[in-house]
DNA sequence: CGTCAGATGATC
DNA sequence: ATCATCTGACGC
């Protein structure tokens, strides 16, 4: 598994070394294929961004645990807490490769048919069957959420985060949004290069 | 490939 | 009012 001390460092660094690491809930598995960093200090586009606030609470806390929350009512996406303890720094998982547990993620969904595409960040929550519930857990302990090392990619694209159009314009286009250059599960391929 | 509207609900 | 999204519809 990947150790606490993975996690302690810049979201920036963690997210490169997410990319092909291996998220494990019961049978299902899967393998990161894209993430975004939200930094720490001074990223406008961070939820961080207005101080600590009950929603965003488990994102201040310490590395190696899960910061989850509730996107446009409909969709829990999962970030990776990074940085020290007391910092608003995070991982944002956006698309991963489903590698076990197919049948149960597509029970999860919903009753749609169709391919199963994990290139968006609230289909990752969703495939996991995540809730609010998880924010604080430790990925870095057997049980529940786990976090693997896994097969490196041969190849990183980077552009700019998805959906940060309020940010400063410094930080709406930074290129921390990185993905696995050999996958097919990543979203937006265009805008990256 | 691109754009767009509507769903949907917690938060500050 | 805002929002780190998804889906289906439509046009090129």
């Amino acid at each position: 598994m990947l150790p606490r001390s993975f996690f302690a460092r810049d979201a920036l660094e963690v997210a490169r070394d997410l990319l092909g690491a291996r998220l494990q809930r019961g049978g299902v598995a899967l393998r990161i294929t894209e993430v975004e960093a939200y930094r720490w200090p001074g990223d406008t586009a961070s939820h961080g961004r207005h101080g600590r606030t009950e929603r965003n609470d488990a994102l201040w806390g310490p590395p190696g645990t899960v910061y989850i929350y509730l996107c446009y009512g409909m969709h829990h996406l999962l970030n990776l807490v990074t940085g020290a303890d007391g910092e608003a720094a995070a991982v944002l998982v956006r698309a991963c490769e489903p590698l076990a547990g197919l049948s149960t993620i597509r029970r999860r969904r919903g009753g749609r048919d169709g391919p199963v595409l994990l290139n968006g960040p609230g289909k990752v929550g969703a495939a996991l069957g995540l809730d609010l519930g998880w924010n604080g857990h430790a990925v870095y302990l057997p049980g529940g959420l786990e976090a693997y090392r896994g097969t490196p990619p041969k190849e990183v694209l980077r552009g700019p985060r998805i959906g940060v159009d309020y940010a400063r314009s410094t930080d709406r286009a930074a290129p921390w949004r990185l993905a696995v250059g050999e996958s097919a599960w990543v979203g937006y391929r265009s805008r990256l290069k």
